[in-house]
DNA sequence: CATGAATGAGCCTTCATTCAT
DNA sequence: AATGAATGAAGGCTCATTCAT
């Protein structure tokens, strides 16, 4: 997990970081900067916040971004590879006590659900923001290409129409879970579960439509 | 369809609506609000210019809605409904020439087009706004409900999370269509396009799963 | 003499000036600004403090002005023209105890003495600012174009780059004097005013080189 | 010529200056700080981009002045140095193809048109900070008298207004010209400069008035 | 009912300056 | 002597909201 997205807790308010090595400030202001997105949302926080979440001045945020967006992005990418790393390790993992496809889906819940807030802001972003949306694209089509080397599949139409309809509903149906809107609406979030699983797993199978 | 969103047009631009019936010009303020959030999102647009666009002084909006905020939830229900009475024109008409599930997703992909700003709008203050979350789902509650009585379905656990699962799925990935980033994925739209109507076809089925 | 800069004074403090006519604020907001810009120069002072000086808050400023630079080239104009206005008073009027020349001379010391902080802001701003320069331009050709309509002079490019010469002459030599620069090099000032008088005298008679 | 106004040109990209004599070093600081405020004006810089500039990192600036102020009047001082003995130079020469009065004033708008933008800074900070003023009078001084003793003139109030006169007018026609400004009023430029080169004549001449 | 001038808290960002190394 | 990460006060500007008319 980079350090990015780590719990952050304690260290943070320790006397002060003066003069660390860039390298460890950026990482603090970007997994700051990630719970307070999460938390409150791109419009919610300001910049001075962030910095002092993460133990420092106003003006250091601005050695390490050129602007609010930069660390959003930054939290999101980082966000994406932590997650995919999970799937990775999930995936690669002999673990014969439980399916694949449940494992997959309960790891991906478990990102949704700690960081449907961040995520909420990107899109936000996105909707709205042209470099961000080229920044987001970019880490979609990894995601993509990921997605299609795991399940070793070809490259026809299809099939990537396929991955792209997994992701998107992996992805919406997940919100709805993490984010209580399933369970406001009446909706078993076992049974939406349960098709997430079934989703996962038809896709993981060589004959997956 | 409610006037709210009706295409606005020329009406904008009169010498001045002055002392009109309320509903009228909160009917006016409401499609003025629809138009410049979908443009621009909740926060790329303020009350003053909405109130302006809509041919009034800026005063004249708080005397029609308590908030920001309020606005952007008038002109999404008027969406939601909208929407759904398209969904029911097109489910009542007999058209032979096309398979109702394809024109049901036609429809679906027509309002999200025209209104893609919108609902992003709609979904960034869902994430951060609990007054807004409760509106929100209140109108899901009412689509999800549309939909059992349309498919004339069981009210089973299983059914409800597979509407709730239709729903979603329809959703993002519309969006992903008219927002163009299934094209820059490198997605087929047609391929994409042909799932959902698929899915549709299922769900309106009487063995749907 | 334009009310933007009239002395400014008691008015100011009133209890709160809300709900003035536009033209009015703007014009209280220029006098502030010039009196503030000439105070402490450009980067002396804010809009934030301009606005409070006038009676309004800090908002209020930008509903008249879209940036800081603009005030000052507003304060800037209003200068000018009360300056000329000035002298064409004085030539107008029939004053047979001084010379005509000893009388503009006065005048304009008398402006520059007044304003001296806000021309120097001035110049600055144009030293560096596109936009400012067109306008400092145009201000100064019509000074240019009033001069030679005074003196009834030719076009010729001598005569033009005579009142330019002299007018640059006065301005820096004025500056020079109202600022305490010629008494603090050992220059009398008494002498340097009596060769502008000089100066002036000679391009109002109608051989002036 | 001063080191602090040399080109610079190549020095400046080397790889790292690192532990110089202190004069190199303060000079190098000088020499780049003399091109940027030229270039970008006392508040279109700063300091760290100066320091840069020179090849150094930003605490090294404060090793070598107290603040930012210093570095305009230390880059100023070496301008007036080197345009000074430029005219000497100039003066000393026996150039008879061209009169002395026309190279004198060459060589000053030489200067003028390289250095525009510091004296325009210099200027403009004299205007609003009381240290830099006794500075740039001190400056001045110098001039003045060495105009006089080059004129080998009487000390008499009449002659010492008669130099300051033609400093100023000289200052003041030249940074017309070299910033544009005649031609953009449509002043002829050689009119203006003969003009110029008249005054220096008169001045050089025994019964100068 | 409608107006629109005015508000003022607050956000993003800059930059002269410091100081531990 | 030089470094460069860090500081933090401050400034330009926005905008949801109010209220006297």
């Amino acid at each position: 997990m980079p350090a990015a997205l780590r719990p952050a807790a304690r260290r943070l308010k320790t006397p002060r970081p003066r003069r660390g090595a860039p390298a460890e400030t950026r990482g603090r202001l970007v997994a700051a900067a990630a719970e307070e997105l999460n938390r409150a949302g791109f419009h919610g926080t300001d910049t001075n916040r962030i910095a002092r979440a993460a133990g420092y001045a106003p003006g250091t945020f601005y050695k390490h971004f050129p602007d609010k967006r930069a660390v959003l992005l930054a939290a999101y990418e980082a966000w994406v590879t932590t997650e995919w790393h999970a799937i990775e390790r999930v995936t690669a993992e002999h673990d014969a006590s439980r399916p694949l496809a449940e494992r997959i889906v309960d790891a991906v819940l478990a990102f949704h659900r700690r960081w449907s807030g961040l995520r909420s802001s990107l899109r936000g972003l996105v909707a709205v923001d042209a470099e961000a949306r080229a920044f987001y694209r970019a880490q979609r089509r990894r995601q993509l290409d990921s997605l299609r080397s795991m399940r070793g599949g070809s490259k026809s139409a299809e099939a990537r129409a396929a991955d792209a309809h997994l992701l998107y509903t992996l992805e919406r149906v997940s919100d709805a879970i993490v984010e209580g809107e399933a369970r406001a609406l009446g909706v078993s979030e076992a049974a939406l579960v349960a098709r997430l699983v079934a989703m996962v797993r038809a896709a993981l199978s060589p004959d997956a439509s």
